[in-house]
DNA sequence: CGCCATCTTGAGGTCTATCAATTTCAGTGG
DNA sequence: CCACTGAAATTGATAGACCTCAAGATGGCG
């Protein structure tokens, strides 16, 4: 980390149950992974100039209209989603604070899915050519975004092996480590404000099946959702059940840093 | 186009039902999208320098081997797939000629799928240094890339819509329309290499269902699947029957060439 | 001709959807 | 403080889509 930059770190606070930095939710993110300069750091600000509040529901683009500006979340929940013709909705993405949202409609006249609001959320919306600057600007961050893009694939991918080939306890199950990882939380008890027919959409089940899997899933003594909250019983045994591993999650650290990492791809949280 | 790289073009030769062209499959798709420099020609081109032909059923990677390389596609098919604890499989990507393979895995140290040949291939390592080095070079490569890599991604949502919500006789249409459309074919008849238990695999089916439905779907004069060919026999019908719209297939052409074009979403072929 | 992989067909069972009624619970107003 | 309200969750009953197992048909290939 560039010692120049630090002062934008110093800031964070408790924000519910994740540490929020208060200057910049994005770079925290990045920084993760690159050591950012301090030029870098300016490009990426850039993102996050703008901040806007919308409540739960607001829909910040329909599907099927152009593709002008992208957000990035700073507080709340998002997601992605399409409704089909006979009214079904199958959501996509699920966002947290510190993604950049619709990074996939880039390549796109107009947007291949719905952008929605899941909670009261703070997002800064920022032009599409930024984006194009940014990657003229900066070869590193070009690659960076690649990077972001082919964790994002990832989680599609794994999401595609859950609605494909896990039966629905196992596809709830693995929703929520995943959502819980991502997080970076290490408690057992956290903030879930999904709903369970949008849990449903995400899935691939019909609301009332989540529901009686949800049960089913306290009953064995494994997790407990409710009232807008998680509560991991047994985080061995949920993760044992589902076949959880993290390292779908898990982009580069300081890439392109040289060797390739010792295998990290335990099962540990 | 630049005048100076037509003759990277006029050796197109009609090679089984698709031109390929003899000196760069790659190029040739990527300058569909952007007018490529000399240059930037003379960096694509190493990207497919050290053709390999490889038989059918050979694995290019294993799921979780150190990401080392990726290798360009230039004839043949070939996929990326999952093996589950259980013994299940879930084909995640089929690949076609002139696709660079395993962009996805370029975020990670080990790879999150393995990589097969579905049919006999000739495919070209490239080390994974290079795409750094390409990123480096050339800014309009890295959108180039970033924007092939939308495509991907949107691939992957529409076949988790298809997974999550639409019964089996529609995925099947819809993954069939999507395969013809990536060929690029206009003929009605088509090779599929593909057997029965990868499609299921691909679609979250069982291949019993899959040769079940592909019969209800011939018996529907819709489409015809068998002895490794697709023949199309309601195009129109299929396309309404599946909901199928080929605009996620279709990123920016001559980006970024201005203004968003006109809305081109049709149901059309 | 026989062998093997692939596809097809049948029967029965499981998982999940759908429909509908009931409960819970937070919010609202009297 | 308590009834009223509406959204969300739960529960029951039934139906349908899809799976599994298993037997038979098909077709390429040595």
């Amino acid at each position: 980390m560039v010692p120049g930059a630090v002062w934008h770190y110093d800031h964070a606070v408790e924000y519910g149950e994740r540490l929020v930095n208060t200057h910049s939710c994005i770079i925290s993110q990045f920084d993760r992974i690159i050591d950012l300069s301090p030029d870098e750091i300016g490009l990426l600000e850039a993102l996050e100039r703008d901040p806007r509040s919308h409540e739960e529901g607001k829909v910040l683009w329909e599907h099927g209209a152009p593709v002008r500006e992208f957000h990035t979340l700073t507080r709340g929940w998002a997601c992605s989603m399409c409704l089909l013709p006979g009214g079904e909705r199958q959501v996509l993405e699920v966002f947290l604070p510190g993604q950049i949202m619709g990074l996939r409609e880039l390549g796109f006249p107009r947007t291949q899915s719905a952008l929605v609001a899941l909670t009261e959320v703070e997002v800064c919306p920022f032009p599409r050519q930024y984006l194009v600057t940014l990657f003229q600007q900066s070869a590193r961050l070009a690659e960076l975004l690649f990077l972001l893009q082919t964790r994002e694939q990832s989680m599609l991918t794994e999401r595609i092996i859950s609605v494909g080939r896990r039966p629905a306890a196992e596809r709830l199950a693995h929703f929520v480590l995943e959502i819980k990882s991502r997080l970076g939380t290490t408690s057992l008890s956290f903030e879930f404000p999904l709903r369970q027919d949008l849990v449903g959409d995400a899935l691939g089940l019909s609301s009332v099946h989540v529901s009686r899997t949800l049960s089913q899933l306290r009953e064995d003594g494994l997790m407990c959702v409710s009232a807008g909250r998680v509560e991991i019983l047994d985080m061995d045994g949920l993760i044992e059940f589902c076949g959880f591993n993290r390292a779908y999650l898990e982009p580069l650290i300081n890439w392109p840093g040289g060797d390739l990492p010792p295998d990290r791809q335990g099962m540990t949280m």
